[in-house]
DNA sequence: TTGAACTTTCAGAAATTATTGAAACATATT
DNA sequence: AATATGTTTCAATAATTTCTGAAAGTTCAA
């Protein structure tokens, strides 16, 4: 592996990319540089190709390997570890989403639960609270439907968003037909 | 308007959760106190209701205006600003989808794009951008089918998520409707 | 059991990001 | 034109996050 200008800015965007997709930048440069990599790469290697020091890589696989993102790999005669990214690259979608949602979604939904049980203490409140369970059943339909997309399988997912909005029609195909079979 | 120790609760924790959902923890703040707040308030209350200086409520303020998120209203007989959080809970989900969109996905399909117009110059560089443009194809298909679903009507989205992986089996009805009519 | 080869941890340093508050700016009123 | 009432900007400061590197930990072969 050698980081050719090409692989570099690859690399050091998805660094950059990182803090806003939830991750540190060294946490995405290290998975970047391992998309790319044919060969699995050993952690002393990563740290040399990415200048960043050997904590840092230690800490950005540990995470990653959290997330089972990354696998580790040992070869013949060494001791050293040689990690490797697993999966296609539906399931690094897939993490990424569900990790966001752990940390964007549940405590959020947590809260807003805790405080819809809570009693109005006064017309404010109660307008709050009005407020206040709109946004939780938001949340909780968006974070239900995500997750049942998620175990749809890529090709299924595929087709649906193939179809773009016009699955649109489909919907108001299936209208019609449930309220032919009510009747 | 008051700070209750619900509104305290629910306007703090969308201050914390600001970073994760990207903006910071004064925007986030100033978001959740006008959405619980049926009253339009003024920047000097909301700086004393969150204790926070003047000049950090302004900026929140900007940058929730150039979100669309929040309004001015003025009242006779005072040169005020009076600030009120417009539009439904869709319109503010719409608005954080739009603006992750542009901060998290515009920026790397543009990159990952460059990248796939260039030579591979090696081995390497073509593996590599077989793996780039495999994100690549799947970033493209996520936007493109986000901003379909956002162009939908929010009863059509809600039908939509209600029927979650249910979903499927309207596909595969699609899919013998459509080789049917092609037979 | 020792030591070589490697990994992990974590306190302090560096870098980044958010916040304050005083000065500049804007606008309506007298 | 002077003043009163508001808003915005931005340099300095504070808070937070990330990174380093030396020390501690682990594992294995001899």
């Amino acid at each position: 592996m050698q980081m050719t200008p090409m692989i570099e800015s690859f690399v050091f965007h998805f660094g950059e990319m990182g803090s806003r997709w939830g991750f540190n930048r060294t946490v995405g440069q290290i998975y970047a540089l391992l998309v790319v990599s044919e060969e699995p790469i050993c952690a002393n290697d990563i740290g040399e190709l990415l200048g960043i020091s050997r904590g840092n890589v230690s800490m950005g696989l540990k995470e990653l390997g959290s997330w089972q993102l990354v696998q580790v790999q040992h070869k013949a005669g060494d001791r050293k570890e040689y990690y490797f990214c697993r999966g296609t690259i539906w399931d690094m979608a897939n993490k990424v989403f569900e990790e966001r949602r752990k940390r964007e979604m549940d405590p959020t939904l947590s809260l807003l639960r805790d405080i819809m049980m809570d009693e109005a203490g006064n017309k404010h409140e109660a307008y709050a609270q009005q407020r206040i369970t709109e946004i939780h059943d938001l949340l909780e339909n968006i974070t239900e439907w995500t997750q049942s997309l998620q175990s749809l399988s890529p090709e299924k997912l595929n087709t649906l968003m193939k179809l773009g909005s016009g699955v649109s029609k489909v919907l108001e195909f299936t209208d019609k037909f449930r309220s032919k079979k009510d009747a």
